[in-house]
DNA sequence: CGTCTCATTGATCCGCCTCAATAGCTGTGG
DNA sequence: CCACAGCTATTGAGGCGGATCAATGAGACG
């Protein structure tokens, strides 16, 4: 798949990473992507939410560092969050009528993005043709997220629902090197888990607590999760062959 | 919007229509179009799986005459139907990995596609802007209406779910011709419904009859729809603003 | 130390599922 | 023409999973 990297981060300064974008076909080009990247960074901090000024759907944001959470609410205030944008995601907010996004987008960490035009964006993908290719498999890694978790919100139950998370987010983590085996941290709490899921926080605790009394997950210390027993979990998320893990992250090694 | 039709039905033969890709910029441009996609047209019977041969992820295929279900399953046969595929409409199978497509593409009435290899399609989006901008809308249209369902399917009630399905098929039906001002007919069973709403058919039932009580609306003779009330349905969809209607429809008029 | 957020657990309620029976409609073959 | 099978819609009765309400505990922070 032509050795390109999801995301490569590096040590650097107060945040501690810095990001390096994914593409390592042309040297130049690359140095070009990361005056691009680094000229239109901005910082948002956790639980702000990212207002893009102007013409929401013509902005198209590239995850330098943080988590990003991607929601929708209803008008009572019930929140679905609809993905995860981990560092190295692209979140294209458009809509079909080209002005509005409706989407949400929230900062669950402290977080750089580039956040680029829409117009830049299809210039730099038609001048880099690898950018342009990854930029579709990452958007395809979203799509075949976003239709195994709607699986699951239409016809699974809470147990489910958890474990395909859980086992969504280690796979994700590690595919950018953020987790050690099958333990790894993520910055939510119950009630983004819940958002994520379709369930409330205090039924997320339960199923939580139940597969950990099963000894199949640990949890401690706000969301320090451990997965025990991949093999029982996977069941549990009625994920089937390995291979529909690398359906859901961008070019899983 | 550079007047671009989503498209434009024309009567031919013996299904009644055919399919007029919607591009009109350039009437060169628009005439090899046509002939791409009747060279790769390919037709399925009602209630067939459409089965891309090889490399599944690499196919891309144009709608031109009928109706599909895009659908996940769960092991023990649960169906999540995760979009419906309308004339006009294109559905991009891939996956991340690049090799895969885990979903199931069912023809819910006997249909006509232009399948289109993956190259093919990038050629073709390469030569043609328009029809690249156009891709886009769509595409951008159909994350829209996945995001609208998969909100409603985690934190909505079973009367939220049906009737903003029966919206969403409504405005689709109209942006297509096929409506006639809230009157429209889909070719689909309660269990369709209940597949694509996360409910069981039984419960589709209820609520639907529920609404008729209310005259809401009122159905008839297999799935002829009569919206009554719009307000009142819109409000129970919890849809905001008209504008969000133009979200997920292409170029709505 | 007080406040705030988050996790945990119990008790209760209700919306939707499940099972089951009936009825209508379509097509098929006698 | 009827008889029959198959599919879909409809309606009822009962059960269960997850929501809701509520109380307590445990860190984090000023």
């Amino acid at each position: 798949m032509n050795q390109m990297h999801v995301s490569e981060l590096e040590q650097n300064g107060h945040h501690g990473v810095r990001y390096c974008f994914p593409c390592t076909v042309n040297d130049e080009a690359n140095i070009k992507l990361e005056d691009v990247l680094s000229a239109n960074e901005r910082r948002i901090r956790r639980n702000h939410l990212v207002a893009l000024e102007g013409d929401q759907s013509k902005t198209v944001l590239c995850v330098l560092n943080g988590w990003l959470a991607v929601a929708k609410c209803l008008s009572d205030g019930e929140k679905q969050i609809i993905d995860f944008a981990l560092p190295g995601d692209i979140i294209d907010p458009s809509a079909a009528d080209g002005k509005s996004s409706a989407l949400q987008i929230e900062a669950l960490t402290d977080v750089s993005v580039a956040a680029l035009s829409d117009t830049t964006w299809q210039e730099m993908k038609r001048d880099w043709p690898p950018l342009n290719r990854l930029a579709s498999q990452i958007a395809a890694a979203s799509r075949a997220r976003r239709a195994e978790r709607m699986l699951r919100l239409g016809k699974g139950s809470a147990r489910m629902r958890v474990a395909y998370a859980l086992l969504e987010l280690c796979v994700r983590m590690r595919a950018i090197g953020h987790s050690e085996g099958c333990n790894f941290h993520v910055p939510l709490t119950q009630q983004h888990l819940g958002d994520f899921a379709g369930l409330t926080s205090v039924h997320v605790c339960r199923t939580l607590r139940g597969l950990a009394r099963q000894g199949i997950i640990s949890v401690e210390d706000h969301m320090d999760i451990r997965i025990l027993d991949v093999a029982a979990l996977a069941e549990i998320a009625d994920i089937g062959p390995e291979a529909l893990w690398q359906e859901i992250v961008p070019a899983a090694a």
